[in-house]
DNA sequence: GATGAATGAGCCTTCATTCAT
DNA sequence: TATGAATGAAGGCTCATTCAT
């Protein structure tokens, strides 16, 4: 048997996504995931050092992948404030929004497994790393608009943090709700406007 | 030691908190829960049936007691739109606020256990069963709302639940990321303020 | 509450039975048999030194008590035998069975107990050493009828060993098979036919 | 070691028979059968899923064979009642105790595990079982008589259970009173004597 | 390179009995 | 005398990982 490596090697990503899938990283079975990939578990060390890294190969490309959107449309965003307005910065919201739920439907099975199956592994907190990536911008933001001697009502970094969570966990959720990709563009729609408004009654801007 | 009943019942509580707080509570230790508490594991079942009736200690008044909470505002929540207009039962929302926060609070740690240790207990839903309620009495609303041949924009359920996940989630999370009790009032109000102008936003009324 | 010492001391031997003919000797959990007893577990210790004491109640008053009907019946048998013949000392055996089975059914629970329930107690080979008691007996029977000169087919000890249990495992499952005594000592009088005939049959005599 | 799977397989087998026929089932522990076998209680759950599939191992396939056997002796005993005559049915019961106590000693060990150690496992009724499989036989040959017109005393079904209980019990017991084959073949031939000349008597025929 | 048997510490739970009060 | 909290060893079972072959 010349065991071609490529195919057991995605076997057992087919097998371990479901196992995950099913029952959360602790609970899930590393002997039944090489089982159903009809390999020995002796061979699965071959392919990855531990059971945390076949978690990893799922989770890690998509941590990537959508922190790089993220940073890329934070850009974006700080440079159409400073260049034009805080209108047009609520604007690509939308946009933004857009590119994130793109991204989740391109890689659905590992964003559900990132954000519901990641409990005992290092990735349990991504939500809330996102989210303080994005307050720290945010307190950027507000510093940007003081020393623009914009009038607004600074709200506390913790407030900040949480009103911000709220919309990542919002957009996230899409993934875990079993909505299709028009459902969940559309509502990606609806989540800008709800929280651009909330945003505005918050800042007064 | 005679044993006092009721000094060793609440260092298992004490001992308890401690350790799932720290790890979950799947991954905490019964045995260490008990070494903590200075008693031997043979005699913590003296006091608890099993390890999830220990868990289930915490969790299950503050579960009632929230849902009591919930409902009580519920009604009133219905009562005054149904007497007075929408814009009363959007200010009813601050006062709503105050009291799920200040509950919170009364009872702080078991919210925590409830909110980020439950996983593996039949109490890994809370969240999301309080956000299924809310979700289920918004389309009453909606179809008052009708009924009274007021226009507004109706949106799927899918997206009103997720949406709803966006207020309940937050106001939880005061639990959970070291707000005072004073900061996390003062949060609520804000959160307030932006739910009510996002749904005003997205519904269009 | 001065605690009548044989109120209580009936209330275990109540619970005990119900304990004991549910689960068995060992499954029974003394601590629940306390508990349905309406004492505490130290109190039990007053009245019983340990557990094996407890079942010991029951059963031996009985084992002595159906010992004696046995030397008495066997006794009778013997006498018969040499005074008369041995067809008088096959006839008695309808008495006896009838002698058994009516202290069974005075005794009924507690030979249900003896019978069934006595795995994990010195009691578990009651059956076999009453049968033993018999088979020994039933040698020097042989030896009177080799005194005699009657000529008969002797076999050996094994043998009527297994044989004997026949006669005394039946007669004791009427106590375990819903039996009324009426329907028991019906059935006593056909297992002596059953057995005598057999026995003829075998020994030729 | 790297571990030869049949050798520590045979292993187990080997332990878990010596302590469960000194012990019991319930009695016997799983981590000592492991220690007596070289293994740790982890390997052992390589070979069987659980202790009663364990003691399983032994017992299922011994139960198959002896019911094939009873079943097959019993078509004849039926055959040869209807083509022949009760005598010759009497007749086979020397043939056919002779291939119960034959597979009996082929299986030896076996049959006491299942007539002796088999408390609190599903095997438990094993005896009563066949007891129940031969009673509702014989109630079929008690129509079979009526219907031919042929007399002779019917006793009650319950009666029936309890004689029929003491062929099966007493043929089985050559397992465990230390018979060799040959004396076990000779004690079937005398069993078959006792209980045909039993049968005749308490039926009349 | 692949196998798969073995590891061994870990898990929650049970229970007859003891003994300070 | 009665209480009942506490003991503590034992029970069956799980599982990621290792390593001789």
């Amino acid at each position: 048997m010349p065991g071609d490596f490529n195919k057991t090697h995605n076997r057992i990503l087919v097998s371990a996504k479901e196992n995950f899938l099913a029952n959360g990283y602790e609970r899930a079975n590393l002997r039944k995931i090489c089982r159903d990939a009809g390999i020995t578990t002796g061979a699965f060390y071959r392919h990855f050092s531990d059971k945390e890294a076949l978690f990893a190969a799922f989770v890690e490309p998509v941590i990537e992948g959508i922190r790089k959107i993220y940073f890329d449309s934070q850009k974006d965003c700080i440079r159409l404030f400073e260049k034009e307005s805080i209108l047009a910065a609520y604007d690509i919201t939308y946009t933004a929004a857009a590119s994130f739920i793109n991204y989740i439907f391109d890689n659905l099975d590992n964003f559900k497994l990132l954000l519901t199956c990641a409990d005992g592994t290092k990735y349990f907190s991504f939500l809330d790393d996102m989210v303080s990536l994005e307050t720290d911008e945010r307190e950027k933001v507000f510093e940007l608009l003081s020393s623009k001697n914009i009038k607004f009502n600074r709200i506390p970094k913790k407030e900040s943090h949480l009103l911000t969570h709220t919309i990542f966990s919002s957009m996230f959720e899409v993934a875990t709700h079993d909505f299709t990709r028009e459902e969940a563009l559309q509502y990606g729609h609806t989540l800008s406007a709800y929280c651009n408004a909330g945003w505005q009654a918050v800042l007064g801007i």
